[in-house]
DNA sequence: CACAAAAAAAGCAAGCTTGTCTGTTTTAAG
DNA sequence: CTTAAAACAGACAAGCTTGCTTTTTTTGTG
């Protein structure tokens, strides 16, 4: 349909390297012998071609070749790990699933939650990660999946269960960093907020004019609601 | 790829009763003559199919013998009209266009303006009107374009120039709908909030649960935001 | 060293989509 | 009525993608 050519050195260098570090046969043996690691290794660069792909070609352009080729490994081998293109969908949804959750955890990680009260610069930094967050490769990722999931029944119903569960992940970790934040029901509609705002920007920015005013000016908008949403409901103190 | 069947009755009983109402070929020389008008409905049929189309099966898994099967119409009588396959999607790009601003003004135009200062009410409406909005067919098959937009680099530069002239009309709408609002600047950012929301909300809601309850209150969050926006804008008085 | 199993590589047929090509019908004009 | 052009309908080949099959290489074990 269109050729976006995707640097295909890129894993196939990472495969290579991480092949040769362990490529004296033999002292590999902590954990499941040599051949399993090598399949797994396999399988770890074909779920990253593929979000590569996904990031650079979208969901429904990137073949089985284009990933294939994208790992440094033949297509033979490939419909070795996954008999069919679903299945390394599936498994690229998995993959996900523990990637974003991983990354953003790293990107909360940063906040530091020493003080009593919840300050505006901890929420600040909270906005701002998240709008990190959703330029991230793998929230790309996982944006053509979810998109393409709208018209594609088979995927829709493989990732149900993930999204709930990442949906309940992902609040509880918002959780974790504002533990001041008593009211649930207003954290949680706290917490929709800056997603709703920043899943609408990462789509919206990629023909925008004047996106890096109008972006910050919004996410100035959304850190003072937050602020105000806070406040609010500590001076009800729990009258929720 | 899947096979999201599409209501081909619609649009075809549509043709044709657009058909017989000028069936009596002759008292149609008001404006061309009959070929060129039933050229026109033909071209029209195929558009509105092809929307349809974009909103049950999305953009890539549109196919072109889709869209002619919906129309009504066979696949060369469409290739007549449009010699290819992106140049139906350029049609389409002008068409909804058009659409989408006729259908925000319309729904913006139930808004009464008649009040010399803003009110609350007036800002529930148009919250209301834009989330309306998100969830027109229009807007949808929109979506599918420029998501696709992303990663095709034909189908972006022809949207380009129709985004650009859209963020424009759409703002002076805004702002015809909101005289008294004077800091131009807060109204830009006031609108790129809603807009944000309205689009992350369109694309999550499609698979997560208690999605009412969730919508409602991010709703009524950003009410509370415009009006306090508004609000220090007015007291403010022009010193933006 | 031998041998079975796993992994990898390559080839192949079937199905689908696109664009073009040819033939038929309808419209407009002389 | 005749004729040219536009609109319409269907058929065709070329290219691509998928999944399966076959062959070769690598790995683990006796």
């Amino acid at each position: 349909m269109q050729g976006n050519k995707v640097s295909e050195q890129a894993s196939q260098a990472a495969l290579s390297e991480l092949r040769v570090k362990e490529g004296r046969r033999g002292d590999s043996r902590s954990g499941g012998g040599w051949q399993a690691e090598k399949s797994a290794l396999t399988r770890q660069a074909i779920l990253d071609a593929a979000i590569r792909c996904f990031v650079d070609c979208g969901y429904n352009t990137t073949t089985t070749a284009m990933i294939s080729a994208e790992a440094g490994v033949s297509r033979g081998a490939m419909m070795h790990h996954f008999p069919s293109r679903m299945a390394v969908m599936a498994a690229v949804v998995a993959h996900l699933h523990e990637l974003r959750l991983s990354e953003y955890r790293s990107l909360m990680a940063d906040i530091d939650d020493s003080s009593k009260q919840l300050t505006r610069a901890e929420i600040r930094k909270s906005v701002l990660a998240a709008w990190e967050y959703v330029n991230l490769p793998s929230f790309v990722a996982h944006q053509e999946l979810q998109f393409a999931a709208r018209t594609d029944a088979e995927l829709r119903e493989l990732m149900q269960s993930f999204e709930l569960d990442f949906e309940k992940q992902f609040l509880k970790t918002v959780k974790s960093v504002f533990p001041h934040w008593k009211s649930l029901k207003s954290l949680q509609a706290a917490h929709d907020l800056v997603q709703f705002v920043m899943r609408g920007m990462a789509i919206s920015l990629h023909q925008l004019p004047d996106n890096e005013k109008r972006v910050n000016h919004v996410v100035e908008l959304v850190i003072d609601e937050l602020a105000r949403i806070y406040e609010v409901e500590g001076e009800v103190e729990g009258a929720d």
